[in-house]
DNA sequence: CGGGGCTGTGACGGCCTTGTGATAAAGCTG
DNA sequence: CAGCTTTATCACAAGGCCGTCACAGCCCCG
């Protein structure tokens, strides 16, 4: 496995490179926009490590530039890092074709884990890709779990409370029965009206700004929930 | 799969096709309610997204008169694309002719799932319930169970009263018998004429303007109600 | 004119649903 | 194995949906 890693901080660059050697890739650095492009295509690639703030001037500089032009001519994955600010870059970035984003700072384990996950899905030739939702000040990334909302801390939502995010979110302003919610978080019959409850419970706990009165995910007795952005 | 996106806003309008696109539709924009017509014309599509506040002058500007063009000559699935402060627009839009609609702010995969619902069901025939009804300046909407009247901020039903205001608008201007009323709210046999009363009484309260002298429904002696828009 | 059936109205209460807290079991990490 | 997080189970109080009942008004008919 060999990874590309495209950062003008050097520093950084030589963490990822360590990072990753230890989990058993082979890494080669490039600085800057031209030089990540030119290395990329002298050789191939399993995997692009892309900053996206890379300096420079105004044209073929910084890394949209660089994520536009190896999509021109490969599909190797991308992974963006970018910071938390700056949603709009992720969004961009996304749709240039970057198959993942990590936000800085991050953990070596978060890199490894992200980098891993993304070459198994690619692998499985399912670029799944616009899984992200966002609407008003809230953002929800189903793929790692997180829920934002406006530039509060990312609260980290447990494996079922992300299920319950998803189709919550999918069929927003919709009032989805119980017996739906349950068929998609535990699987059909897989769970007891109660395990709803308390799951719903949770989480509003974490992201209700208000949980004893929650207006985002409201209940319509006898029927079900709906959640409103 | 074709589907045409209408929408002034090119930025929205791109993001919009490239959702789909990575949905496996093709697609093709337009930017004003002529261009969508003409458009229109020149091919097939199987369905269109059509913003309503398309900007313009007076005559054929906007998301409802290009709602209605296409509605005479066709009935391919229109979704709308509105905001949520205008209830009446969705009025508007559905009693036009339109299949469903979305609220803005959504995600992408909240419109992928949209419009792949609306295709199910136009493919089946539209043998299931239709996604809202509409009519005059009432509309009422079985999967939010929420019945909205003028400009006035709708209203929350509560199961029985959203299934018995279901078969009334489904059969309006007819008269329903008892027994055809109780058998769509709880099942053949499962009530008794009293119950029905009861929930006639709950219904009216919420929907009618003066549950004094009911309009919208109305009852026929020994024969049952009518439910006039 | 009186009675019976049907309908509208109001009040009451039971029971189901929901929210909440506590606690135990299960799963994961180190 | 210890310790933590996550999930399931249980009990209980509050609230509201909805069923039941009683009564008044109205129309029809004898």
């Amino acid at each position: 496995m060999k990874a590309l890693i495209v950062d003008d901080d050097r520093t950084l660059a030589d963490l990822l490179s360590f990072t990753l050697r230890r989990a058993g890739f082979e890494t080669v650095q490039a600085f800057d926009a031209p030089g990540a492009v030119s290395t990329f295509q002298q050789d191939s690639y399993d995997i692009i490590l892309l900053d996206v703030n890379l300096p420079g001037g105004n044209q073929l500089q910084n890394g949209f530039d660089v994520c536009r032009r190896i999509r021109e001519t490969s599909n190797v994955p991308i992974i963006l890092l970018t910071v938390r600010d700056d949603e709009e870059d992720i969004i961009k970035g996304l749709n240039l074709g970057a198959d993942d984003y990590i936000l800085k700072p991050f953990s070596p384990r978060q890199l490894v884990a992200r980098v891993q996950t993304v070459l198994r899905r690619a692998k499985e030739g399912q670029a799944l890709m616009p899984a992200a939702f966002s609407a008003r000040d809230i953002h929800f990334d189903p793929n790692r779990h997180e829920f934002t909302r406006g530039g509060a801390e990312p609260v980290l939502l447990t494996r079922l409370e992300s299920r319950l995010m998803e189709i919550l979110f999918l069929n927003a302003n919709q009032v989805l029965p119980t017996a739906t919610l349950i068929d998609h978080v535990w699987g059909p019959g897989g769970a007891t009206p109660d395990m709803l409850r308390q799951l719903i419970r949770r989480l509003r706990q974490k992201v209700e700004s208000d949980p004893g009165n929650p207006q985002m995910i409201q209940n319509h007795p006898g029927i079900g929930y709906r959640f409103i952005p």
